[in-house]
DNA sequence: CTGAAAGCGCTTACAG
DNA sequence: CTGAAAGCGCTTACAG
C-alpha cells in the first residue's frame, strides 16, 4: 500500500506543529518567512502536498467547478470546452467534466456534482429550469449559463447576440437580391435555435419578406446533409439557406455539391459560430463569429464575481458577433 | 449562507444513529431493509446526499479519475474525450479534466490531480516518463496510457496498431502504382508520430521503396495546408502524400485544390484516425480507422482491473485498425 | 508568530 | 442488525 505523507509527517520532520504546516501552505497566513521557508523545504523533500479533499472538508473551497457541455465531438462544444478548461486552470480551478448525453437530466447531473462540493457550475448544455438554478443557489454553488438565458431567474449568463448575428446575415443575402430563403433550424427547444430563428424572421420582416420554407436538423453535419438535401429537392427555387450553426451549413454545402448545385451562384448558404473548420473545405462559409474565447472568459469572470460577492446583482453578458464574409454567400 | 444537510440531520430526523445513515447509503451494508428504506425516504425529503468529499477522506475511493488530453479542439482529441467521458460516467466515475497546453508539464499537472485524491488517471497526451508513472504508482493511483506505450515501465496502455495501419495504406498506394511518396509527420517526439512514420518506412521497404520526401507539421489542419503546399511546390513529382493524421491530410487536400492539382489522379492523399469529418468535404479521405470507442472502453477496463487487483500483470492492449477506402487515394 | 484543541462530514471496526 | 467511538487530513478560532 502506498504511504500517504500527511501534514503530521511534515510537522514532525520540521519540528513544528501541524498548524504551522497548514499555515506555510496558506498564502497570507501569519508565519515568519524563515519558518515557512523551512517547512516548505521539508515538505518538498518529503514529497508532501496538502490533500485538497481534506481541505475541502473544512469548509474551504474545493476549487472544483462543474462544467456541463453537450456532445464534445461537435466543433463548437469542443472549442468552447477547450477555452473554458484553459480559463479555469489558469485561475486555479479544476474542471469537473459533466457531459450531457441524450435524455440525461441536468438536475441529476448537477446533483451529483454538488455532492463533490463543487464551488460552482458552468452550464453550456441542456435546458436549465428555475428548479435547477434554485437548487444550485441553495447549495451555495453559483451557476453561470453559457448560450442560454433564464429570464427572471437571477442566474448569471453569457450569450452571444444571436439576433444581431442573424440580422447581419439576412441583410447580406437581401442585398445580394435573394428573396426565397429557407431556414434550417437546430434541435427543438434549444435556446440558441429559438433566438436565431426569431432573429431571422424579424430581420426578414424588416425587409417585408418571410421564410419560404423551414426544416429542422440536430446541429450535426449529418443532419445538414439530410435536411439540406430535402430543402434543395423540394422544388422551391430557393436562393438562400440559412442554418442555425456551421456544422449544418457545411452539411448543406455538401448536399448542394452532391446535386451539382452551385454555391453561392444558385443558392447561398450561411452558418453560425465560425468554428475552425468553417474556413476550409469545399466552400468556405459565410457565417457569424461567435466569440468563444471571450465567452469563456466572461463566464469565468461572472463566476469569480459571484463567488466573491454572493449578493451582487444578476448579470447577463451579451457578447458581440461579427459577420464573416466568405464564399458561400 | 446555504445550509448543508448532513448525515446527522438525517439521523436525528429518522431517529437512528449516524452510522445507520451511512449504511443506508452503502450498498451491501448490513441494515434491515425496513430501516434502510425509512432512512432513504427521510434523506430524500430532506434533500440529503452523502458528501463525496468527506467520504473520500475516510480512505474510500473518491470516484475521481484524472483525464489528461491534448488540445480538445482537435477532432481526434474531442472524439476520444467524448467517449472517455461517457464510459467513465457510465461506470460511476467522474472525469477531472486536465488539459495539456503547450509546454505544460505532465508531472505538475498530475501532481495537482493527485492532491484531489483521484482514484486513477488516464493520460492521452504529452510524453509520459518513467518518473511520472512511478509517482502515480506511489500515490496508489493507477495510470493508464492511451496512444502511447511506455516500454518496460509496468504501465498499462491501450494503443492502436499504427504499424498495421500504415502497411495497409502503403500497400494500397503501391498497388495503385504510386512510387514517389512523401510523408507529412506530426509533432516531434510524439509516440504516434514515431510509430506511424516507422510503419510507413517499413512498409515501403517491404516493396523496396523509400520515402521521396518528408516534412513535419503539428497535427493541425492548418499545418497540413502549409507543409502540404511546400511538398507540392517542391517539384518532386510526388504521386502520394501520406499524413500522420486526418486533420493534416484534409489540409493537404486543401493545398492541392488551391493549386489545381487533382486528387487522387495526380496525387493520392491519406490520413489516419478516420475522424467524423474525414468522410465529408472536398475529397473524402482514404484513411485508417482508429477505433476510438473501443479504445476508451479498453482504457476503462484496464483501469478497473488495476483498481481491483493492483498486483496484476501489466497489460498493453493493441486495438485493431481498418482500412477505410474513399476518394483521396 | 506559534501550538493545542475542536471540528469539517463521513465510514469503519468494535461491542452488543 | 444497531450504536458509540475513533479516525480520515486538514484548517481555524482560541490562547499565549
Amino acid at each position: 500500500m502506498p504511504v500517504r505523507i500527511t501534514a503530521d509527517d511534515v510537522a514532525k520532520a520540521a519540528g513544528v506543529s501541524r498548524a504551522m504546516v497548514s499555515r506555510a501552505f496558506t498564502p497570507g497566513a501569519s508565519v515568519s518567512a524563515k519558518k515557512r521557508e523551512h517547512v516548505l523545504a521539508v515538505a518538498q523533500t518529503l514529497g508532501y502536498r496538502p490533500n485538497l479533499i481534506a481541505r475541502g472538508l473544512t469548509g474551504q473551497r474545493t476549487g472544483l467547478i462543474a462544467v456541463v457541455v453537450g456532445e464534445i465531438s461537435r466543433p463548437y462544444e469542443a472549442w468552447l470546452l477547450e477555452h473554458l478548461a484553459q480559463a479555469l486552470s489558469a485561475h486555479g480551478y479544476q474542471p469537473l467534466l459533466l457531459p450531457m448525453f441524450k435524455d440525461a437530466s441536468l438536475t441529476e447531473i448537477l446533483d451529483h456534482a454538488l455532492a463533490y462540493q463543487v464551488d460552482g457550475a458552468i452550464v453550456a448544455a441542456g435546458s436549465v429550469s428555475r428548479e435547477v438554478a434554485d437548487r444550485c443557489r441553495a447549495s451555495g454553488a453559483p451557476l453561470v449559463l453559457i448560450g442560454r438565458v433564464l429570464e427572471k431567474s437571477e442566474t448569471d449568463a453569457v450569450c452571444c447576440d444571436n439576433s444581431k448575428g442573424m440580422h447581419l446575415l439576412v441583410d447580406r443575402l437581401v442585398r445580394q437580391g435573394r428573396r426565397r430563403i429557407a431556414w434550417l433550424g437546430g434541435t427543438l427547444d434549444t435556446f440558441s435555435d429559438q433566438e436565431r430563428q426569431l432573429g431571422v424572421e424579424q430581420a426578414l420582416a424588416h425587409h417585408e419578406l418571410a421564410l419560404t420554407a423551414q426544416l429542422r436538423g440536430d446541429f450535426s453535419l449529418h443532419s445538414g446533409v439530410e435536411e439540406g438535401g430535402r430543402l434543395l429537392d423540394a422544388g422551391l427555387a430557393l436562393d438562400g439557406i440559412m442554418c442555425a450553426n456551421d456544422a449544418m451549413a457545411l452539411g448543406v454545402v455538401e448536399a448542394a455539391a452532391q446535386r451539382g448545385i452551385k454555391v453561392p451562384d444558385e443558392v447561398a448558404i450561411t452558418g453560425f459560430d465560425d468554428v475552425p473548420g468553417a474556413a476550409w473545405g469545399r466552400c468556405p462559409l459565410t457565417t457569424v463569429r461567435n466569440p468563444v474565447r471571450e465567452t469563456a472568459l466572461a463566464a469565468l469572470r461572472l463566476l469569480d464575481a459571484r463567488l466573491q460577492t454572493p449578493g451582487r446583482a444578476t448579470q447577463v453578458v451579451r457578447v458581440g458577433v461579427t459577420l464573416i464574409e466568405r464564399a458561400s454567400a
